[in-house]
RNA sequence: UGGGGCAUCGUCUAACGGCAGGACGGCGGACUCUGGAUCCGUUGGUCGUGGUUCGAAUCCACGUGCCCCAGCCA
């Protein structure tokens, strides 16, 4: 059974959305055995977030699903696409931890069957090769509000077409002389379907098919049909390919069955909204923009959105999982927070990073009261309790240390709970010092710090001292000596792509802060990929192209949360005020004179005002409604064919007919069943036929007794205490609750109305 | 402006026509040898106007706003 795929919810990686909602309805009917998805980039540059997003939908989808994701490389075009960005991508899909097994393929592995399929659709005469020229393709294709015109060549035998064709791709022409074309429909309001281009003459080198070929698909015709080849039955694409669907169906009904393809499954576009993150551009145009300026080191700067630069930065792909997750999936364009993405980060790593200590501004500190020349060594655990896991290393502690100059503060703020002069203070994992004296250079820097600390202080606090604060620290002579590199947001504000001026505008110059400090000496001898947090400063590792040397580099993976930062950056009130509304016109008088007529008319038959407008306005409605006028009065028909069947009738799609809708409110004004099953009935005979007043017999027939329902009533409530004291305590809310819990019970058995009274009597409400 | 798509707390996302819920963020508190983590509390929303309905985020209409389409890119 095709259902027993779906999964539970709680087994699912990717959270339930409108796309699991098809799949499940498609598992359930049997449409469809098993389901294949694909993840097709074009091999023309590097992946980024927006791929870890995409993928994690088509990838994820199909894993919850048990059945198979394949990568798909989408080569159609030779001149942007090489075999370096393969490679990049099969890297970091798989570090993402996606699996393909054989499913490896390529676009370009199908020119052969594709161009077949291109001589199918000529034979048949569904397409064309135009000699137009470029320019004049575009003049012909019309504007979005002009339709377009046909070519002078749409009409060209089967033969001379065929014979064009295989000239083009027999190389002898140049490129741009022809383009084979779909015949589809020129005038068409969606654009894609004037007659869009399938192949195009390129004499390119193809960084996999080389020179062999000299017509190359175009994307609305390669992708369907290469769905369509490797059995994928869920194509699922971002939100801007929503035209292109019907480019996508045509191909697939075309050419169903033919040329070695099946009838049966064949794929289907879904298309889901795009996500974009705040703080960041991911376009290669702009991407490159930012290499090429030197803005960045390369394309896996760990500041880039990049899937390489997130590698490197020491992300793991857990956190974009995880992140993935939590940004979800709908049909709407969104934006997410970057807080979200930082929060993923941190709660990935905070479980599996042992906390050592850093300094990466250092100011020295000297404990007078501490023997000169010695050293002793304090245990430190590499995990905090609440963390839960063993281990701990030494930590030697001596006279001379190094403090975060940022710990210190001559003048402190109120709420200051660090270094101080003359304030005790925690260092972490060892003494309490007290700061006696802040050394300063001429201008009136702080160069040193003296101080003592209290031999009495070590694992338990001293008595009669107030200590606020603990702070991190590493002594000077054992230190070791490291670079941080500290990254921040590439841009300054949240939508570098929104409003006037370039993008570049907006790039952080404090990005990237280069920073030389120390680390404790038990990092030399940790596995250099460890992810530490260095204790109050944030997550680091040492990074992987430069910082594993004798000398360790380390990149800031992210901060820790600060809520103490005192200038709080506020978030800016997003959300522009909408437009106020305009005044709601009189669209009665805004009526054309003959509308005006119908309107009146219908008021006249005791039509409601609203309803008395749409009829008016509404040629097909004003029809209908006539018609329903020879079996009985209009004021009855009315709100039912406007607001019921409304929809249908205007689109030409009413399956209830005037005669069987009056003959149906004639037996609901006598009270044979009530108003919701009325609706039902029509609903359900507008969705699979039938006469609405059958249906509506048939689900009054199995209507509830007074005593039945009371019954029920009685259960609901006994399940519900809480609720019913909810409710008896004034949550009148509640009461549409127990409606629906009584309707639901029922399985549509009960009267709403009549549950609402009883409940309303029971509660004197 | 033709066609298409979309609109729910600041952000992301749920809710067979029946309690507008969750997460991130913010704020407050508890705890803390990390101003971390954890726990607790709190804040805050159905784009607008009408209509249908016992009952509307959900259905109907009219508005408003944003996005996509006029590549021989994908």
């Amino acid at each position: 059974m095709p259902a027993s795929r779906i999964p539970p919810d709680s087994e699912r990686l990717v959270p339930p959305n409108f796309i699991t909602e098809i799949i499940d309805a498609d598992l359930r009917s049997g449409k469809y055995d098993e389901i294949v998805t694909r993840f097709p980039p074009e091999p023309n540059g590097f992946p980024h977030i927006g791929h870890a997003i995409a993928s994690f939908i088509d990838c994820g989808i199909a894993r919850d699903y048990r059945g198979r994701c394949h990568l798909r490389m989408d080569d159609t075009n030779p001149l942007t696409e090489e075999m370096r960005y393969v490679e990049a991508i099969k890297r970091d899909m798989e570090w993402l931890g996606w699996g393909w097994g054989e499913h490896f393929y390529f676009a370009s592995d199908y020119y052969g069957r594709l161009y077949e399929m291109a001589e199918q659709l000529i034979k048949e005469g569904k397409a064309y090769v135009d000699s137009l020229s470029e320019e004049e393709i575009r003049e012909y294709r019309g504007t979005v509000e002009k339709p377009g015109r046909p070519s002078p060549y749409r009409e060209r035998s089967v033969e001379e077409n065929l014979d064009l064709f295989r000239h083009m791709a027999a190389g002898e022409f140049e490129e741009g002389a022809h383009v084979l074309r779909a015949k589809i429909d020129m005038s068409a309001a969606n654009m894609k379907l004037r007659d869009p281009i399938l192949y195009r003459i390129l004499k390119a080198e193809h960084y996999r098919t080389g020179d062999r070929w000299k017509v190359y698909p175009m994307y609305d015709f390669a992708h369907p049909l290469s769905d369509y080849i490797e059995g994928i039955t869920h194509s699922l694409c971002s939100s801007e390919f929503i035209d292109n669907r019907a480019v996508y169906d045509w191909l697939v009904e075309n050419l169903a069955g033919k040329c070695g393809l099946p009838e049966w499954p064949r794929p289907k576009q879904i298309e889901f909204g795009r996500r974009s993150l705040e703080y960041t551009v991911v376009s290669k145009r702009k991407l490159i923009q930012l290499v090429e300026r030197g803005l960045v080191e390369g394309w896996s700067d760990p500041r880039m959105p990049t899937l390489a630069g997130l590698r490197r930065r020491g992300v793991r792909p857990q956190a974009l999982i995880a992140f993935a997750r939590k940004v979800g999936i709908s049909r709407t364009d969104r934006t997410v927070d970057i807080a979200l993405l930082e929060w993923a980060i941190r709660d990935d790593l905070n479980p599996i990073a042992p906390r050592v200590m850093a300094v990466t501004e250092p100011l020295k500190l000297v404990l007078t009261n501490y023997p000169e020349g010695e050293l002793e060594e304090l245990e430190a655990p590499y995990f905090p309790p609440d963390v839960g896991k063993p281990g701990s290393r030494k930590v030697p502690f001596g006279r001379e240390l190094w403090v975060e100059s940022a710990d210190f503060a001559l003048k402190p703020p109120k709420g200051w709970k660090r270094l101080v002069v003359g304030g005790h203070t925690r260092l972490r994992h060892a003494y309490v010092v007290r700061i006696d004296e802040a050394v300063t250079n001429d201008a009136g820097e702080v160069v040193e710090l003296r101080g003592v600390y209290l031999p009495e202080s070590l694992g338990k606090n001293p008595e009669g001292v107030k200590v606020k604060g603990a702070v991190h620290w590493v002594a000077a002579g054992p230190a070791l000596a490291a670079e941080f590199r500290l990254y921040d947001r590439l841009f300054k504000v949240p939508l570098p792509d929104a409003g006037e001026g370039s993008f570049l505008d907006h790039y952080n110059t404090d990005s990237l802060k280069v920073l030389q400090g120390y680390v404790e000496p038990s990092v030399a001898t940790g596995d250099p990929e460890t992810r530490y947090q260095f204790e109050r400063l944030g997550y680091f590792w040492r990074d992987p192209e430069l910082g594993r040397g004798e000398r360790p580099v380390f990149n800031r993976i992210i901060t820790l949360k600060d809520t103490w930062k005192k200038p709080k950056e506020q978030k800016p009130a997003a959300k522009p005020a909408r437009k106020a509304e305009p005044k709601r016109e009189d669209k009665v008088a805004a009526l054309e004179p003959e509308q005006r007529l119908v309107f009146d008319r219908c008021r006249h038959l005791g039509v409601g005002e609203a309803e008395a407008l749409q009829i008016a306005r509404s040629e097909k409605l004003r029809v209908y409604l006539e018609d329903c006028s020879g079996y009985g009065p209009p004021s009855l028909a009315a709100p039912w064919v406007v607001h019921v069947l409304g929809k249908a009738i205007r689109a030409g799609e009413v399956r209830v007919t005037p005669a069987d809708l009056m003959e149906l409110l004639a037996q609901l004004e006598k009270g044979v069943f009530d108003r919701r099953t009325a609706k039902q009935a029509l609903e359900q005979a507008q969705e699979s036929g039938g006469t609405p007043l059958e249906l509506a017999r048939e689900l009054a027939a199995g209507q509830m007794t007074a005593d039945e329902l009371q019954k029920l009533i009685d259960e609901v409530l006994a399940e519900n205490p809480d609720k019913v004291a909810a409710l008896k305590g004034g949550k009148t809310g509640l009461l549409g609750f127990f409606v629906g819990q009584v309707m639901r019970r029922s399985q549509g058995r009960a009267n709403p109305e009549q549950v609402q009274s009883v409940l309303r009597e029971q509660f004197n409400l």
